[in-house]
DNA sequence: AATCCGGCCAACCGCATGTTA
DNA sequence: GTAACATGCGGTTGGCCGGAT
């Protein structure tokens, strides 16, 4: 026999844009409960959205540590360079931009870059961009072993690391050394912003309140829903702010872990657990225009050591680099290894 | 002022894979 | 082992917005 149904399918789900209401609902629930068991939140709270609808929501939109708005040249370049190197794993190209979404990326890589890059394929006609090779152009073409294709994905990943040791040396180290000095008051939290349409910007700041320059579209906020989405905010801030030993006491506690214990890729509350502590206690650590802690990440990149050292029995992670350093290898590589 | 049109993006859809009873 | 469901992911779409006509 197989799992019983999880929610009363009878009940109609409803489909569209969230309203505020419904984004309220849904943070304070996972305020309280920690992300996960998305098939319980349904029932749970009321809401009349499946399952799939309120994980969506939640990742791409509600969960701390998104950042919203314009693409620094930084992580655009990153964009380019692994969209060349994997093709359309957004997926994975978001791991290395652990504020975007794959969702977000995606949009901007088909709305701008993809533009963009054939603007410039076309001032440059005579040499045509040599297409890498791509993930699913394999899968497509050849029939290769397993042990074939996780030799390729550990190829890609070190290709995805030159690459990005490139992209990030061209551009970033300049801005990196100048926003060295400026960014350590950068906003660690960025949520929901209003856009044009009618939807919702909302910042917390780890250093004041949010400033009119920490972000691009910031300025625009209006319409009612800003207020609501204040609370919202209201609701991240003092679950970030107060909270996070709670959560992490929580993730202990026995509904977390037993999860956890039996699932260790949907260990859900660990990872607000890591997510939180990261933004609640790097206040100083150098974050670029994208949001992506350069100097960590730039650290994990140049260290060749870096992935030996990880699986090396010795070592543990005794700093936040450290930390992050063991984070962000598990996040770049969990896509590929999956 | 009204209409058209393209850009943009949040959300949905469908498929593949993972998990659980 | 199997069926049924959950989850993850990438592709696509619906609808809002602003600029052009």
């Amino acid at each position: 026999m197989g799992r019983p149904p999880c929610c009363s399918q009878t009940i109609v789900v409803k489909k569209g844009p969230w309203t505020p209401e419904e984004d309220i609902i849904l943070v304070s629930y996972i305020h309280q409960h920690g992300p996960g068991n998305w098939r319980s939140v349904p029932n749970n709270t009321g809401l009349l959205r499946c399952s799939k609808s309120c994980r969506l929501r939640w990742t791409n939109y509600l969960r701390p540590g998104i950042k919203r708005g314009d693409f620094s040249d930084d992580e655009e370049n990153v964009i380019v360079h692994l969209q060349a190197l994997l093709g359309n794993r957004w997926a994975a190209i978001a791991s290395y931009l652990p504020q975007r979404t794959d969702n977000d990326i995606k949009n901007y890589w088909n709305t701008h870059l993809k533009k963009k890059l054939k603007l410039g394929f076309d001032d440059q006609s005579s040499q045509s961009p040599p297409p890498p090779h791509h993930h699913h152009d394999l899968q497509k073409n050849g029939n290769f072993s397993k042990g074939q294709w996780e030799r390729r994905l550990q190829t890609d990943i070190q290709t995805a690391k030159q690459a990005l040791r490139e992209a990030l040396s061209l551009t970033t180290k300049q801005n990196f050394i100048q926003n060295n000095n400026n960014n350590s008051k950068l906003l660690f939290l960025s949520s929901p912003t209003p856009n044009k349409n009618n939807n919702k910007q909302f910042h917390v700041s780890s250093s004041s309140s949010s400033s009119p320059s920490s972000s691009s579209s910031s300025s625009s906020s209006s319409s009612t829903y800003v207020s609501n989405a204040e609370n919202i905010a209201e609701l991240l801030k003092n679950w970030t702010k107060n909270s996070p030993n709670k959560a992490m006491a929580r993730s202990r506690n026995s509904e977390s872990s037993s999860s956890c214990q039996n699932n260790n890729n949907n260990c859900s509350n660990l990872w607000v657990e890591e997510e939180i502590s990261y933004y609640s206690n790097n206040n100083n650590n150098n974050v670029q225009d994208g949001g992506v802690p350069f100097n960590l990440l730039e650290k994990w990149l140049f260290d060749e050591a870096a992935p030996t050292l990880q699986h090396h029995p010795q070592y543990h992670p005794q700093h936040q680099d450290d930390h992050f350093l063991h984070l962000s290898l598990q996040d770049s590589q969990a896509p590929f290894f999956n």
